[in-house]
DNA sequence: CACTTTTAGTTACAATTGAAACCATTATAA
DNA sequence: TTATAATGGTTTCAATTGTAACTAAAAGTG
């Protein structure tokens, strides 16, 4: 009878939610960075800056950051070496030269075509853990413990 | 009505599963880590090992590796600078010279004592983006979808 | 017993990452 | 207009991290 991880007032960390959110996030990031990384010599990073453009051709570098939640410097990175690469064109916007638009070239959308099917395979491997109940309330459970998470206030900590 | 990320054939990041338990993982983890560096000079990683000794003193730096998922390398780092700063005991042991046994200093264990509480109340704040029902029914789910992460076979990526 | 192998833990080095400084450009505003 | 500030993006430098090599001790094995 473990009681539900919150109910206890003793901290065991195989039961702390954020060490277990930590682990499971890492161990699922893991598989699938190392499928990228060898096969397709990319990064975790990358694939979040071609899968955001994948359906939002043009956003600016800004835009990836925000919609990804990576940082700009990491965003720079990564489409960085996307270009160097050739996954990725860059466009200067005429009404404001900082800015650019960013979108896959044409070896980047056969790319990415040849991985998200992979993707979606993999998250329908995984989810094969759940039930179709839990599944839905897994799906709002995320969300708001995002939104709750992003809430909480930093600073008053021990 | 946005599909459940599993039922969709279309890869959008912001309903991948492991985009967004990345997401959450991060963004709970920085939340907690920005708490305990400023305010107690500590790393998650060290926390994670003074947490896994506070009940059970006496593992071996290997065995807390185990126990957190820990590296190695990561153990031996935080387990270093835990020692500089008198926060843990080492103990040579006798049948076996290589390995050594450690625990909580006193220090260490007033520390953790005072931090312990917080971490708690941070979950329950955290948790309290759900309802009991759907708190018991993550707590399932994260179970089974660490052991099929692990299950799931490496090395057939796209 | 010598010897190879395994295990515990540390160290060295390279790659990744993050924070801050930094250009260049555009926006604000006196 | 000229300051001044704000924004988009890149670069630099330091800290963190991961991999591999390494030392020391123990366990097998002939």
């Amino acid at each position: 009878m473990p009681a539900p991880q919150a109910g206890d007032d003793e901290l065991h960390l195989e039961r702390f939610l954020p060490y277990r959110l930590s682990l499971l996030a890492n161990t699922v990031s893991a598989a699938i960075a190392d499928a990228y990384s060898t096969r397709h010599d990319m990064t975790i990073p990358e694939w979040r800056v071609m899968a955001v453009l994948a359906h939002a051709p043009g956003l600016s570098a800004a835009e990836v950051a925000d919609r990804t939640g990576m940082d700009k410097v990491a965003v720079s990175r990564a489409v960085a070496r996307l270009l160097r690469r050739r996954r990725l064109r860059r466009r200067q916007t005429a009404t404001d030269r900082r800015r650019s638009q960013l979108e896959l070239s044409a070896e980047g959308g056969e790319l990415y075509r040849r991985i998200a099917p992979w993707a979606l395979h993999y998250e329908r491997e995984l989810v094969k853990a759940l039930t179709p109940e839990e599944l839905r309330l897994l799906d709002g459970a995320l969300t708001r413990l995002l939104d709750r998470a992003r809430a909480i206030p930093a600073g008053d900590g021990p």
